[in-house]
DNA sequence: GCACTCCATGTAATCGATTGCCGAATGAGG
DNA sequence: CCTCATTCGGCAATCGATTACATGGAGTGC
């Protein structure tokens, strides 16, 4: 199990202060001794909160610097109730999508001279009530968070947003009024469908998640909506619902396959889905968009690379995500007012798997 | 920009606590008061850290919960001088090889009862240093670092060092002795070449990044000596460097097929330079595997999706991301002593790209 | 019945930085 | 030369939980 073969290709050098066991760390009562000054100026000369003189501000600089002084922000966050900290909270990290909303709300806050606490829920919402208690604990000051389950996670959302700024992402819970930012799904649909009618499609079948959460309800409700205004017939058990994975995917697109009632098109919820419905028509010789046409959702970098490459809906997660980042900011400045419902435009991004 | 069509389909309810606007902390007094006994025995009854009688402990869980109390964790932070968080730092969130590490650390972490704190380098080592920097006067407990560079992440990685335990992932910088976890990239390069060697490949190229961190050198070094081993001819020009992303490799296999010589089996140092290959040849249409084998390195989910799918080395960031927090916490335990360097085995995936 | 142990609980110091308030010093205006 | 404003630095309280040490009462052994 442990190779160390390695380690003969790495020099050492000497790292200059390892050398005792517990390494005392500098405070700022030792800077302020070493600069000859009191805590109070030490902290004002570093922090800038108030005008220090420049020579004293240059000793504590030097002094600062010499002794290799970097603060504890614990004690900091203790003092000034604020922790310039917060968390996210999503469902997976495994999933594309989910990963680009964490890097570009990574980024925007990064921006906002905020850090990022990440917790994945793993689509557990006890696991994810556990998490959120546990940022909540730790002081962050606010909370990102794309909700598990649209009713079973109403409670730690709802608990959590009486405590701090909470922005929902993506998805959002029933019946607790935080702040919103997501993709107008029914809008995404929309031009799904519209373009499937376009290309001359007749009838289609709808490859889902559990109907467990806001997102995908409306994505399901915009499917029905848009195929019975422009004349699309959706057989009965051409809903399929399941998760959000190729498995599920793969598994639905053989159940269609089997019933031998094949669609002109199969839209699916996701990109993860759509990618394996893609996989087992291949498999299975059945040619796309030769005689199925294939769209997802989320337009994952992946779904470029697939066979055929895939037609998909476009988020745009880093507004997304500096939307709530925004509004987030907005919240903590102020006293909560009416929440913000945010739905984005998403895009149609037309590749080979509708021809 | 911004359509609030969607919350119409939202039912608010009443949060009881957001009256006010800034609803005051419960503190540790409160339930003291509350519960007619010491902060020291509240302290005490909640954590267990002494005994406490029994129906003492019942008043306090009573008030703490009547009260809705859930804690400081910043100011026991400060006290007991240990957040229960550590920080990860990664060149990118978007590449799934980091974001399957990401998960299983976060994974690991959980179980261990600690946080995680996750931020991306975007593979700038300035970058990198300001997140260590930010980490460290955060007070983590630990580090997790897949550092961006094999010498300019010296030193964020060595003061880092000095001042808490880390563990280097995946990559690891010159001369810094720290714990380093990751995979054996001579033996993951062993494997694949004498996959090829078996499958009657008499040349290769290589595809891979620039050399600017250990992991890229290591996969580099392993391809010419066991090419060599073997008797694979490697051309002049044979081996591409650019950057761990689909557009690179899609860019090197345009040049390979310009260049006319093309060779039995393309390399690559990783799955997304495969996938771009992949996608230029299929584009091209040179036939995979008729015309040319390729490979890819990592096994990141998408790369059993491609067309046609891929052969890779397999990573076990499950077990290289258990043993990074197995050893930041027994770093945590005891005085520094020889820094360990644990290189997981790889395994060998054979998918249609080899034939 | 006395001395001693043990245990539950309380008191208060502590972690390290921030900040309200105060006083000394300096300078300006009359 | 005096008053008043302004600036800069220090003192000490504070954030909220933990914990070393103190205390008082119950229980044990002789």
């Amino acid at each position: 199990m442990r190779s160390l073969g390695v380690s003969r290709a790495i020099d050492y050098i000497h790292v200059a202060s390892t050398e005792g066991s517990a390494v005392p760390r500098v405070t700022i009562r030792d800077v302020a001794a070493r600069a000859q000054v009191s805590t109070a100026t030490v902290s004002r000369a570093l922090s800038g909160a108030r005008r220090v003189s420049p020579d004293v501000v240059q000793q504590v600089r030097r002094a600062a610097e010499d002794l290799g002084y970097s603060g504890n922000g614990i004690a900091s966050a203790l003092r000034r109730s604020r922790t310039d900290t917060v968390g996210m909270v999503v469902p997976s990290i495994a999933n594309p999508f989910f990963t680009s909303l964490v890097e570009s709300v990574e980024h925007a806050l990064q921006q906002a001279g905020r850090q990022l606490f990440l917790c994945s829920s793993r689509s557990d919402p006890d696991l994810e009530a556990q998490r959120v208690r546990s940022l909540v604990a730790r002081q962050v000051d606010g909370i990102v968070i794309s909700p598990v389950h649209g009713t079973d996670s109403t409670e730690a959302v709802g608990w959590a947003a009486a405590e701090l700024p909470l922005v929902q992402v993506d998805r959002y819970v029933r019946g607790v009024p935080t702040d919103w930012v997501g993709v107008d799904d029914d809008a995404g649909l929309g031009l799904v469908v519209e373009h499937l009618a376009a290309r001359g499609v007749r009838s289609a079948a709808f490859v889902s998640s559990q109907l467990t959460n806001s997102s995908t309800e409306l994505r399901l409700a915009g499917f029905r909506r848009h195929t019975e205004r422009l004349g699309i017939a959706v057989g009965r058990g051409s809903v399929l619902l399941g998760e959000y994975s190729i498995d599920w995917g793969r598994k639905a697109a053989a159940a269609l396959l089997g019933s031998g009632r094949l669609p002109d098109a199969v839209v699916c919820a996701d990109d993860l889905i759509a990618l394996g419905v893609l996989q087992t028509c291949s498999e299975a010789g059945v040619a796309v968009p030769g005689e199925v046409l294939v769209t997802g959702f989320d337009d994952i970098p992946f779904s470029a690379l697939s066979a055929p490459p895939l037609t998909t809906v476009r988020q745009p997660q880093e507004l997304i995500a500096a939307e709530a980042v925004r509004l987030l900011q907005q919240a903590l400045g102020r006293v909560p007012g009416e929440p913000a419902r945010v739905a984005l435009p998403p895009s149609l991004v037309v590749r080979a798997s509708t021809g």
